[in-house]
DNA sequence: ACGAAAACTGTGACCGGTCACAGTTCTACG
DNA sequence: CGTAGAACTGTGACCGGTCACAGTTTTCGT
């Protein structure tokens, strides 16, 4: 398309310009929404970045305008949890997607060493991207800290413990949704709920035990509750931690899928039939609920939602607007386990 | 740190060759390796660089050297693909972290869809990457071959069939390997070794299948072959098919960790002990395997080293050097299924 | 002691855009 | 019909680096 013979280099805006016949000014202004140039001038231009094949640089274009043009999804985690939780890559995915459409690039970071910490607040500090993408749960996050003394516009998935205030949010209701899954135990007849909490220093481990705690009420047990660390491993642990303590539960609810899977296969293995004797509700719904032999009944996080939202709010942040944190509910999906 | 009072803009070289007393290109000597520069400059300029809080625009400094200092991890399969098969997450956080060791940048590009494939042209065309770490796996790629008519330097992981000549690639001993596995399961006094093959159009689906084929040798039988897409589902499907075809079979080699876990679903359904009556090899050791309940025996696919080694060619091919194909061991690991 | 090469330093042009501003043309109204 | 203002266009400066080159100093062999 470009090949006459000669290795050419890339079209530049004076190219176009001069194959149009007009200034580098008008070009620009066509390319930059087109306004207050003529019909005439705008149809010339278009021909011209047509016929050269002209694509903007995106280098001058920051350096000129001190945009970077593209975000940064940053993982605080220790890197295995990007492979380990689905979560991770759902979100990433969506990220992904939503900044595509928006012609932004995604840039992924990882701070899971002190060494990249130091890396991605020097890159990030020095503005090579606009906002942050922040995938961060524990508590006091030390990366978020020094986001926000950068005065980097940052939008957080998930409720940054200690940092409530302090930082755009885009979440689920935790709460809420915790006690729709206990009520909907409780509507089922179950009597004995009993919940595998996740790690407090995360959103999803305290603020899902207390929306159990709120719908139970006077029903409220602390035998019936125990703790895991999100992983399936930590999900049958507990269950047979629950099962010793408290042998007459009739239903569980658990902070996370992986969790729920390993409580069903501890069930199993102690004999208990899911659904009939124990009803099981899980939370996430991030793929493996629907895979999971049987399907897992759960709350569903929108993540698709969730991180549309994040760029949008980032962007809105990005040009100077004010953004508000967002909750979204995370509806109940009933299938086979409750 | 730099707030004395006004809003300050970044420092930039020519605010360092100020403070150190020293021109602006001395100044962009010192960053760039030292070489010809005196000791006494150059600690200026490291005082200077220390106490303005410099940090190159990186930006401008593309601007001028053409270079971008980012490289593109392109997925071109549907984006669903990204989180149902661990693999992908395995392979992006391992190249992320050997791009962060040299101070370069991840840009994560999705083409699965038409429109995301004209993008991702545009953008790496454009020069905005210097490279890409092509992530696919099905023959003939459109967006591989757009990306060697442009001429930007790639390196794919796994064999691309269709392509085997015209592109750097790291990938995995197929066949060796492939063979490596049924040699256990044979070795292990197996009579009736199975395989669940993936994809044909696949490098994986394609050579491991030829792999075991060539270990048989005369005792292959086509009735011991089934296929499937990689998936935990199809890996059950096609395991009742194959104990319907041949309830003698006493071994199943299944080119990936998902299918083994289908298979030893189906398996236990049947009423089959795993490794009892029928020993399961799996493919690709990506977690799931070690999770597995039971534990899972499989070829191990050397993610870290792919993706280092990845890294490690593009990088050279940007630097105008030539690279050569990369093969790696995948060797077997023994858990509990064989 | 002298000249040439080596080591170091500064300068101006340039990368490819954007933007403010000044200049030009066109419209419309008194 | 003159002119204010809107609509459009071109120009030069600038963003923050790098690089080639020219200029200066130092080193060193003879």
């Amino acid at each position: 398309m470009t090949t006459d013979g000669a290795a050419r280099r890339k079209p530049t805006i004076r190219d176009v310009a001069a194959v149009a016949g007009v200034s580098r000014g008008t070009v620009s202004r066509v390319i930059n929404g087109g306004h207050w140039v003529s019909p005439a001038a705008r149809e010339a231009v278009e021909r011209a970045i047509e016929s050269t094949g002209y694509y903007a640089n995106h280098h001058a274009r920051s350096l000129a305008t001190g945009r970077a043009g593209s975000i940064a999804f940053l993982l605080t985690e220790p890197t295995q949890l990007l492979f380990d939780d689905p979560t991770f890559s759902i979100l990433l995915r969506g990220a992904a997607e939503a900044l595509s459409k928006r012609h932004q690039t995604l840039v992924l970071l990882l701070a899971g060493t002190d060494e990249e910490r130091r890396n991605v607040t020097h890159f990030v500090g020095a503005g090579h991207v606009d906002g942050v993408l922040l995938i961060s749960s524990h508590e006091r996050d030390p990366m978020l800290e020094s986001l926000l003394a950068a005065g980097v516009p940052t939008v957080a998935c998930g409720i940054p413990l200690g940092h409530q205030d302090d930082v755009v949010t885009v979440s689920i209701d935790e709460v809420g949704s915790a006690r729709e899954a206990t009520r909907h135990l409780l509507a089922a007849g179950r009597r004995r709920v009993a919940m595998i909490a996740g790690p407090p220093d995360t959103p999803g481990g305290r603020y899902r035990l207390v929306g159990y705690q709120e719908e139970l009420g006077d029903a409220y047990d602390p035998a019936l509750v125990e703790q895991g660390d999100y992983s399936s491993a930590s999900g049958a642990a507990a269950m047979e931690r629950l099962l010793e303590r408290a042998p007459d539960l009739d239903a569980v609810f658990a902070a996370s899928d992986r969790m729920a899977a390993g409580a069903i296969a501890a069930l199993t293995r102690a004999g208990r039939e899911v659904p009939g004797d124990v009803a099981v509700v899980g939370f996430d719904d991030s793929g493996l609920a629907a895979n999971h032999q049987p399907p897992l009944t759960t709350m569903h996080q929108p993540f698709d939602q969730i991180s549309e939202q994040m760029v949008e709010l980032l962007n809105r942040m990005v040009d100077g607007g004010q953004a508000a944190s967002i909750t979204l509910p995370a509806p109940l999906v009933r299938r086979a386990t409750a």
